[in-house]
Formats: structure tokens, sequence, C-alpha cells
DNA sequence: ATTATAAGCTAATTTGGATTAGCCGTCAAG
DNA sequence: CTTGACGGCTAATCCAAATTAGCTTATAAT
């Protein structure tokens, strides 16, 4: 990774830890190795900087939403393959979900970032809003919306239904953003959860 | 309220809109009324002012878990209050919980000062994390447990049942201080969801 | 009445941290 | 081989904000 590239990286990282306002070029400057004022050959000044963060991050949520697309026509073309999901199956699709955003890099530190910065910037609001409430769920929706076609699941409200799959995820997320060290405990939880999800809009009622 | 008082106020109200950092002690001042020079006469520096806000507020904190535990009690005396309770009055239980956390002025200037805050101090995010993950959790499921226990309610897994009763709420809620004028929208979420939890979890299926 | 204290003000002062100036070595293109 | 762009450095400089100094007024206690 080159030098322009890497500020961007750590200090994207220590954005996430302390927010904006709390670093200093300095910083960023040492973790990439070089002095403060090397920093103004690669960005015009520190805004500039986190600018970049949040285009780059633009860029990166687009093309995923352009994927989750494809995937999702994917899908829905060969529905059948929901028709005999297992509960194995359906925790498989939380814990993914959930270890992704808890684990990928860029995604775990621009949320923390998000979370930070959010009541600043209205922008910055809107693509939280939008990364991790809206898209899941609609996502999430689709994907479950399928297994409600194919029989697997039943209930007369998707939204409803998705809503119950995604915000105990999501919530257990934050708990763990916040203390990484409630992550087994949490995976326990999820894991509960979905079997009880799975048993309450599954069609055999035990 | 004098104006030592008013400093926290004023103080607590920018801090959950922009963050300590980016807050300047003479728009706190500006704000109070007086001139920033002024503000020391009250408090030795602006981190003082910071601290005076948390112990006020852990102060409340262990008030209102005092309260709760005390009404707690006297909810299990007269448990047979749960025997008969409509789906109306959960809605108005999850409306009700939804509400006071998003309106309750201190209590939702805090939570936004703690969201912003939490990943530079430990302290908040265990703050954070008890106020609004734990501690409804243990009080909704003592509520939803004695509703179980008085056949209202049927579930072998009271933790997740409320889980799936309060990560919706809590969800909603995030939705809702991210961008207020998704409230409408949210309340009839919150409704809907709770219809749907009530026939999930109620005995009667429909 | 006198004085002490509280609480405000204006005018410095201090300071931390971003940014700029200007110098130097390296290396690729001509 | 030489030049110019790139990317680094040290040593200023600048500036916004926090904080301090020191004066003033009001009020309450002696």
């Amino acid at each position: 990774m080159d030098t322009k590239q890497r500020i961007l990286d750590e200090a994207l990282t220590l954005f996430s830890e302390k927010g904006y306002a709390n670093v200093y070029v300095a910083d960023i400057a040492e973790r990439v190795g070089i002095k403060a004022p090397s920093l103004y050959k690669h960005y015009k000044n520190k805004q500039a900087i986190f600018d970049a963060i949040i285009s780059e991050m633009d860029q990166r949520f687009s093309d995923q939403a352009k994927q989750l697309q494809i995937s999702g026509t994917d899908a829905s073309v060969d529905a059948d393959i929901y028709k005999n999901i297992s509960e194995e199956q359906l925790i498989k699709i939380g814990r993914d979900l959930f270890l992704y955003f808890l684990h990928d890099d860029y995604t775990r530190r621009f949320r923390k970032m998000l979370t930070i910065e959010q009541f600043r910037d209205k922008k910055l609001a809107t693509v939280y809003q939008q990364q991790y409430a809206d898209m899941p769920l609609s996502y999430q929706g689709m994907l479950l919306g399928l297994m409600v076609s194919a029989g697997v699941l039943k209930t007369d409200n998707v939204e409803i239904m998705t809503l119950h799959f995604y915000a105990p995820i999501y919530m257990l997320l934050t708990i763990c953003d916040r203390d990484p060290s409630r992550e087994a405990a949490s995976l326990v939880t999820l894991e509960e959860h979905i079997k009880q999800f799975d048993r309450l809009y599954g069609r055999e009622k035990k």
C-alpha cells in the first residue's frame, strides 16, 4: 500500500477510535511512519483526509450495493434454493452477516467512525442509516421474502418479520462494538435468537 | 435554575450535538448568557464541566435504578395485574418505553452524548451498555417474565423473547436519534412490531 | 456603614496543534 | 549527466480556543 493510501488507512483507524476532532495530524503521521508536515505532500489538509475517507467509503458502498443487487436478482432466479433451507442455514446467514459486520476491518472502522460523527453531519447520518438500517433490512427482507414464497417461513408481514430477524443482530453488533469482550456471549445469544426466530416463523410449531 | 446548573444543561445540549471536542467554552457561555471567562467562576475548566455532567448522570441513573427496583418488587407482588393484559396494554408498554427514551430531554441528550463519546472512554461505554442494553433487557425481561408466569405469553426462553421485544424498539430509537423526521413512521412500525410480537408469543395462534 | 464574597466583565496570556517555508536526497525521463 | 518531480525532513509560523489577571458591581453578613 502506498503512503497516500496508508494515510487514509491509519487515519480511519484513529478516527474510529477517537473521533475526528481528537486525532492530531501528528498521530496519523507517526503511525504512517513519517512526520506531520509530510502529510501535506499528499493531502491539502486534515479535512481533506477525512473527505477522502468518506468518498472512498461512498465508492465501496455503492460497489457493494451493486453486488447485492446482482446477487439479489440471481437469488430470485433460483429461488428454489430457499425451499429446503434448514435452521442451520438460517443460523449461518445471521451469523455470517453479524461476523462480517463485526470483523471486516473496513466496515467495522467505518461504522465506528460514523457512530461518532453522525450527529455533526447530516450526510453521515444518512450513510449510517442506509448502511446499517435500511439496506440490511431491505436485503434481508428480500431473502426472507423468498423463504416466505417458498413456504419455509410464514407471515403476513415480511417487513416486521425482517425487523424481528435483523434488529437483534444489529443490537448485538452495537454491544460488541462497545465491548469486544462480549462477542462470545453475543454469538451464543445470536444463535438462540435465530433458533427461536425459526420456531416462531417456521411452518412447524412445536 | 442557577447559573452553575444552567452551564451543565447547556453544555450537555452542545456535547450531545457536536461532541465534547467540538464545543467551545465560549459557545456554552454564550448560551448561558455570560462570557467565557465567567464560566471559570463555577468550574475549574472545561473538563470539569464534562465530569460534573457525568457524575450528575451517575446520580440520576442510580436513583432511577432504585426506583425500578422498587416498582419491580411491587410489580411481582401484584403479579396478577398481568394476567389479563391486553394487546393494547402491551403496545402501550413498548410505546411508552420508546417515547420516554426518545423525548425525555435528559435521557435523549445523555444518550446522544454517550453515543459520541463511548469509544473514547471505557467508563462511558459501560454506562451506555447498562443504560440502553442490559438494564432495559433485564427490566423488560422481568415484566415479560411475569406475563409468562401469568400465562399471557408463552416461551421457554424469556431472555430471547425479551430481546425480540426490545431490540426492535432499540433499533427504531437509534434511527430516530439519527433522523427525527422518521419518528412518525417508526411509531407505526413499533406498533406493528408489538402486535406481531403478541401474536407470536401469545397463547392464541391465529 | 463596612467588608467579604460571589459572579460578572474586558483585556491579556498561553498553548496545543495545524499549516507553511524552505531545504535535501532520490530516481526516472530526456 | 542533469533536471524536475516526488516525498521526506526541520524549523518556523499562525491561530483558534482555553485559561488567567485583574477590575467592578451587587448583595449579604457583621
